[in-house]
DNA sequence: AAGATTAAAATATCATATATTATTGTCAGG
DNA sequence: CCTGACAATAATATATGATATTTTAATCTT
């Protein structure tokens, strides 16, 4: 038997949708059919069935008869996306609290380990693994969270993280010590189950990541 | 030209989405590619690439190597939806009531109209157009959000309102009077701008749906 | 009746073919 | 030099058939 259950739709899913958040693929550029088949190596019925998948869950656009484009972005779609994370996130993160067990603490804590000393490293200045530092902070933000007991939810929170994280890489700014103190801070909290307080550091810790990205970028308002 | 700018792909889409949302296919059936072809004249690959859309909106799951099923349904599921659907549409109407212009009301009023004189035919026991009532419905609900200024949100609502709208359908309760006051007072709290009262009412709207769908049904818990 | 083996069905993937639609380029007329 | 009509080209949407792999069903053995 294969050692990966991985077939090579999922695969491919997951190639062209990292490329999109790590901006590989740039937003607005046009996903010519032949272009992906040679890079992702992947036949023009596969291709098609992921680029689907992707529309629908807005990394892609497809507008009718014209094929395929990388999803723009825009200071409006940054600003929604980040709203709507914090609406979910904060949500999330009160049931969580609520309902977090032992097990889950566990988890919370080993998470937030993990991130904080991929933070120390990259504030040392290695920034040789800024994605392996990014699936930590998603694994974070994921971990506190993880007990609001809504499958719905963690998945909606899901895609939405990674829209608002292909916003981060475009700039690739690091908020450093004041980012890592707003992690240790939202981690105390959320273990003391002080569910107000960790809500209301979540989202500035959100919205000041966001006012950050936004100071970054030099976009027109237009697509 | 033709009359319609419609692909294959869209209309078929279209089709399976509404046939899964009205029950005509059950939840949990397996959805064979050979059925489907049959059923809705189109080509292997435009299914699947159907398929994939809907699998990445939730409405079909798609267990690896095993094909495709229409979305089972639970309880659980059932809970997280009406949650959800209430936390981003009172969400939503308060950005809306905050940002709505007299275009909005114009709009609001119209939908509103449409719904009530649907609801006074439904009262009246004709069943007949069960479908285009939930239209109006959709519509309504719709038209308070509509003034939120983000795409994003309204996006993720409309899938919600759909997976909740399949829960109604599959025990086809109508609340009748019940409701038609509690859409009555919605309209009349939003038109008022009173945020803080709409808000409670579309929960308490949501939430009693929700009540009165599940009283209606008997499923286990289990999948 | 449980487990193993084989046969049949269905899926995932690919390669091609065709019709339709978009895009580009050319050229006449102003 | 610009504009619009028209042809040429490229790309997409859709369909079909083929193959390898995997599931599922059926059969046999103990």
């Amino acid at each position: 038997m294969n050692d990966t259950n991985q077939t090579v739709g999922s695969t491919t899913y997951q190639k062209i949708k990292r490329d999109i958040i790590f901006g590989a693929l740039r937003p607005g550029s046009k996903l010519k059919l032949d272009m992906l088949k040679e890079r992702y190596d992947a036949s023009l019925s596969t291709l098609r069935e992921t680029l689907n998948r992707l529309t629908s869950e807005g990394f892609v656009e497809a507008p009718a008869q014209r094929g395929f484009f990388v999803k723009p972005v825009s200071v409006e779609d940054l600003e929604e996306i980040a709203n709507l994370r914090t609406l979910l996130e904060c949500h999330a993160l009160g049931l969580s609290i609520q309902n977090g067990d032992a097990e889950w603490e566990g988890q919370l804590v080993a998470a937030h380990h993990k991130l904080h000393l991929m933070e120390q490293r990259m504030l040392a200045g290695d920034e040789s693994q800024v994605e392996l530092w990014k699936r930590y902070d998603w694994e974070f933000h994921l971990a506190m969270i993880q007990a609001c007991k809504s499958k719905n939810l963690l998945s909606l929170h899901a895609t939405l993280f990674d829209k608002y994280l292909r916003y981060q890489m475009l700039v690739l700014t690091n908020r450093g010590e004041v980012a890592i103190r707003e992690h240790k801070a939202m981690f105390d909290a959320t273990l003391a189950r002080d569910t107000a307080t960790a809500q209301r550091l979540l989202d500035e810790h959100i919205r000041s990541g966001w006012q950050h990205t936004l100071a970054s970028v030099s976009w027109g308002t237009s697509g």
